[in-house]
DNA sequence: CCTTGACTTTGAGCGCGCTCGAAGATGTAC
DNA sequence: GTACATCTTCGAGCGCGCTCAAAGTCAAGG
């Protein structure tokens, strides 16, 4: 996370105006530092910076807004299984076709047959 | 995946000039559905276009270019299990908050003592 | 014939999330 | 004392991946 990057989202209003040592530079506290770190973990799985600030401004408003907070944190926990869900597609998808590279280079190195079998492979289709 | 999506990804040439009819409208064969496909997964789970056309271009030229594109997949493989990894962290840091949304909802239904504990809960800080 | 609607082309525009640059104040090291 | 780095503010700019608008062509239906 870059000095820009923090300034960037202390103008949006995802952190509160930080203390300031006496010369004016900014002093993150351990609590700046854990929200930062939770922030972070958002961004990191594509949490909109829309719905962050959304929860930013509900957590300045105390307890009252649990349930508005807790939906949001469910949606993009919703949201993360589905990502998990798409990742481990195409992980698994990407299992099989590097496999099948590994067999043409196989076939180019034992100069075998140079017309490709017609890729039946995956069962997702695989088109190379 | 838009019209105006399709238009895009030929453009940047992640797609050949597809097949057209008479009158000039395109035709997409099942062989252009699969590679649609596979490009759709691989966006789906982040590849960059820039990568997407490297490989496209690659797999114009035949076999010869096996050994780079199982490194590109190889890549974007790892990167998907990163990807898996942060959001199975973060997966999991939202069950802990949630739950602690939870009991915070409870308090106030029963009226109870109102400052809330000062959030002892998870290891990842949980800022609330 | 005329409308409607789906396609075509081209280039421009947009939303997101940073990212940077300039100009100035202050701190630390030699 | 004088570099030099590091912070400050501010607004502008950028890269990515679409997304859209405008203007035109064609095909079928009423």
């Amino acid at each position: 996370m870059t000095a820009h990057t923090l300034r960037y989202y202390e103008r949006v209003g995802l952190i509160q105006p930080v203390g300031r040592a006496r010369n004016g530079h900014r002093r993150y506290s351990l609590a700046d530092e854990a929200w930062l770190h939770f922030l972070h973990c958002m961004r990191a799985t594509s949490m909109p910076i829309r719905a962050m600030q959304r929860y930013a401004e509900l957590r300045e408003l105390g307890d009252s807004t649990s349930l508005e907070r807790r939906k949001i944190l469910e949606d993009h926990q919703a949201a993360i299984a589905a990502q998990i869900d798409e990742l481990q597609k195409a992980h698994s998808l990407l299992t099989h076709k590097i496999a099948n590279y590994r067999k043409i280079e196989q076939r180019i190195r034992i100069g075998g047959p140079q017309t490709a079998e017609p890729e039946v492979d995956c069962t997702l289709a695989s088109a190379s």
